[in-house]
DNA sequence: ATCCTAGACTTACCTCGTAAAGTCGGGGGG
DNA sequence: CCCCCCGACTTTACGAGGTAAGTCTAGGAT
């Protein structure tokens, strides 16, 4: 590594900045933060995004919405051939593809905000999209209503895991206090929410409720 | 008003951030900016928001969320009481607050980000909850369903939001091409989404699936 | 040996958030 | 009537952030 090649790459810097986020924080990234944890400085990585902050956030949000990488997480398979045609029935490979987003997306939690503004017309945007529309064709749906169905499918996801990264945040200086105003927040107080399983039951109510059809 | 009364409140300073973030994006949402848009200097706002700009994101995220607002958008009524008992049924009753709550989160889409990190634990929150916790009780679930089947709700709106607002985002630079990888999502291309209807139908599903149970 | 070029480094500029101290005017006590 | 005090805004100033523009170095081509 002489001086001028320090081995940078946009997928190493994606991965240096969401080690960044998920540690101190979003507004905590900079670049010359991100810099000194790639031993560079800052401007160097104007080189792989020229573009600016903007571009690597649209590369973060890539990264994380991948759902290739869920499904091969380690290197490429034997031949590196395209995934070809998943042997599992439809519903089966939209809960493990909900199941897999949900986990990136809470793992990553921190970038959430990066991906309210941007349009899902990234390659990755696309290899969910056709995961979608081909289970919901082969379970029967019309077609004209296969991208609604898609959309209220990616909504639940996302919807979930915002509600429980929200009910999970550092609680607010002088949260307002549950009295008489409130009487059935107050008598459900001791009721803990599972948030696993209620993910699980949205989504099977969801699913239900899209594909059965009179 | 003299030098030294503006005629500043923090209702004023959330109404016209609120501007800002609606015109030209929470990006440029400065507190130099904000104090010119209210004749002031940007200093003066730290007097209504002693802990900085995070105090006024909260305050902004509970003027969205309010149902209170939503539910009396015009001045208070006749006696000022507390609004009382609704007489609607309860499947009625969440989906106009479905509905308010969506039409306050696109209005202000600007501001989605705010809402991510932040505890829901202000008064608005609780006014939401205990409007939800009401209402599921009535359709008859069991007690220590209803703030589970309350957090399905609230993530099906938010993500419904999150998702119209990402696929009506400006277009990214070179946005990835839909070729023969993704045949399904070419061969459904020309099906446009109606969101408002894909919202309301997504919504019947949930609370049917949430309430309808053996 | 000389030159070119791509990639990385340096400098510099402007904006932002906000700490600290200053200033002004009205209202209440003497 | 005067004074002073306090709350509301202003002034000043600093450190950090994004990034435009210019500079440098190593390695390959001539």
């Amino acid at each position: 590594m002489s001086r001028n090649n320090a081995g940078l790459s946009p997928e190493l810097i994606v991965t240096e900045a969401l080690r960044i986020i998920d540690g101190m924080g979003l507004r905590n990234l900079t670049m010359r933060r991100l810099g000194d944890a790639l031993k560079v400085e800052a401007m160097a990585i104007y080189h792989h995004f020229p573009l600016g902050k903007e571009q690597l956030y649209g590369a973060i949000v890539e990264y994380i919405s991948d759902p290739a990488r869920a499904a091969a997480p380690s290197g490429a398979e034997e031949s590196g051939e395209e995934p070809g045609q998943d042997p599992r029935p439809w519903d089966e490979r939209l809960r493990a593809w909900a199941h897999d987003y949900r986990a990136a997306l809470l793992r990553h939690s921190g970038a959430l905000p990066l991906m309210i503004h941007r349009r899902p017309d990234t390659a990755a945007a696309l290899r969910s999209a056709e995961l979608h529309y081909a289970a919901f064709l082969e379970a029967g749906l019309p077609p004209e209503e296969v991208p609604g169905a898609a959309a209220a499918l990616d909504s639940y996801v996302l919807g979930a895991v915002v509600h429980q990264v929200r009910a999970e945040g550092l609680p607010s200086r002088d949260p307002a206090e549950v009295d008489g105003r409130f009487p059935t927040v107050a008598a459900l107080r001791g009721v803990a929410v599972d948030h696993d399983r209620v993910f699980a039951a949205g989504l099977d109510a969801l699913l239900a409720g899209l594909t059965a059809r009179g």
